[in-house]
DNA sequence: ACAAAAGTGTTGGTGTTACACCCATGT
DNA sequence: ACATGGGTGTAACACCAACACTTTTGT
């Protein structure tokens, strides 16, 4: 038999399969804190419930691919930064089926998102104040802040999470947030101070001294 | 309808799905080389080429303990560190249909290998002399490399090449291997000396100052 | 005595932590 | 003038690369 032969008679419906999905953890930061986009469950199993935005990996995707038609299909957006997480697949972790899903998460800037973009039930919820969330999308949403605090400190990622210019105390503000811990302003420019290039303008109409814009380089 | 009812009715087989498989990188170190285990394909697609040991994973066992099952079927090897690595979902990376791989990759000290319990077409193989492998294979272990010469620096995973009593000169090898670099004798062992424990024996035989045997603290 | 590899001490540079201080704006 | 937050300099410390040196074995 030659491999053509072999590929034309290969029934591949022989097996019982797992279905695949891919969930997303899209975050941001909004009024100083970090949130993340969640979806209200229309229907079951958990209907009612608030899930990450989620979809069946099509036949014809890659799961890069359907990670990107996910996140724009509920948010609009494009050019994301967007990166895989982990695939989970514990048996039970839909009670319809065994679904693996393969996790992805992604970062935008407050400034990037068009709220009215969003569909009717994708919403934005401040990730401290989840109570409960359909499957383990708690697991997913941990281990993506995990990984985020992690490759804060050796990536740009950050950048994601601000306008293309901004100033410093901003920046900072969004590593306090990721990391969750206060950091010192004169450490934390000069280690960034390589990152970004200073433009010449600067951000008044506060009631002290105008900080400087910065642009990332 | 209730969610009962609803999974009661649902019915998985109305979409198509992409088959699920996961390939294990095992990785060793043996002769002074990083090595890694393969088999010689006896089937179509590929037959004759050399790839992963892989499995198709069970619909009713988890991600994790269809990995430990590979592992186990193909060398005996059970209680071996062993970690997810990353989902590979191109559409064409197995011709016979579309098949999502989760990749994992293990480590395994020399010196818990019995060669002999290798099935016939199991073989480790210097991953530096390594031409060609069946589908995206190449590319599942050069990223297992890179994870492990990342984590070897905020980890203990080194530990796991090494048999349970070792000298410094050999812990030290192991690490150059790894990290694809010659390292400086002092500098490691202040580096290392707080995750090891000395005992009382030394390895002599050599024809120059016998080394002190460590354990792992 | 010598070769060979094991094992240790020291120095200079770089990065991090913590703090003290100065600066520019609105009121 | 002062309150507020932006912005900078510096000293202490930890960490790491590089090198020089001592120690213990077999021959």
């Amino acid at each position: 038999m030659t491999e053509q032969e072999f590929l034309k008679n290969y029934d591949s419906s022989n097996y019982q399969k797992p279905s695949v999905a891919v969930d997303i953890a899209l975050f941001t930061i909004h009024e100083n804190q970090l949130q993340v986009l969640l979806t209200k469950r229309q229907a079951h199993p958990f209907a009612g419930m608030l899930a990450l935005p989620a979809t069946f990996v099509g036949i014809d995707e890659t799961l890069d691919e359907c990670a990107k038609r996910a996140l724009y299909q509920k948010t609009g957006l494009q050019n994301i930064y967007l990166e895989q997480l982990y695939t989970w697949g514990d048996i039970n972790r839909d009670p319809r089926m065994r679904i693996i899903s393969v996790s992805y998460y992604a970062l935008v800037s407050e400034s990037n998102i068009q709220f009215s973009e969003l569909e009717q039930e994708a919403k934005f919820y401040p990730v401290d104040e989840i109570k409960s969330l359909a499957f383990d999308h708690e697991k997913i949403i941990a281990y993506g802040r995990e990984r985020i605090r992690n490759k804060i400190n050796y990536t740009d990622i950050a950048f994601s999470l601000v306008p293309e210019e901004f100033t410093l105390p901003q920046l900072q503000k969004i590593y306090e947030i990721l990391l969750n811990q206060k950091l010192y302003k004169a450490n934390f420019r000069k280690k960034i101070s390589d990152k970004i290039i200073s433009t010449d303008k600067m951000l008044s109409g506060t009631k002290h001294r105008p900080s400087r814009i910065y642009k990332k380089k």
